[in-house]
DNA sequence: ACGCTGACTCCAC
DNA sequence: GGTGGAGCCAGCG
């Protein structure tokens, strides 16, 4: 557990988001101690979309813009999801976003 | 083994 | 205050 490959950190965060919450790609790689690499965690999301315990439509960039809606299946499935939890989205961005903003309480080393 | 690319972020103008 | 350019790290061709 301990020990983790980068992608596998990303994982084990973003897995961790609760239901209608969500966080930030530099969030997430400040958890797994690279906060210099929130480039890598938005690659390792590409990675995971094949993997369905990944809720990648609830990780964004730090402000609140759903710049992966692209990369899910349709036009706005990423949205729709987030909308789905409660989610308030206008113009591809999250408002209020430290309204449901979760940062990520662990460090896995 | 070298270089490019990318679901980001920060600094500067 | 918005837009643009450079930096960063890790995977892939």
């Amino acid at each position: 557990m301990s020990e983790a490959n980068f992608f596998d950190k990303v994982y084990q965060v973003v897995r961790q988001i609760p239901f209608g919450k969500v966080t930030t790609y530099g969030a997430i790689a400040k958890a797994i101690g690279a906060p210099r690499s929130a480039r890598m965690v938005g690659y390792a999301m590409n990675a995971s979309h094949v993997d369905n315990s990944i809720p990648a439509h609830r990780v964004v960039n730090r402000n609140g813009m759903l710049t992966g809606k692209h990369h899910f299946e349709g036009s706005n499935l990423m949205q729709q999801l987030l909308e789905s939890e409660g989610i308030v989205i206008v113009n591809n961005k999250i408002e209020n976003l430290q309204n449901y903003l979760w940062l990520p309480s662990i460090e896995i080393d």
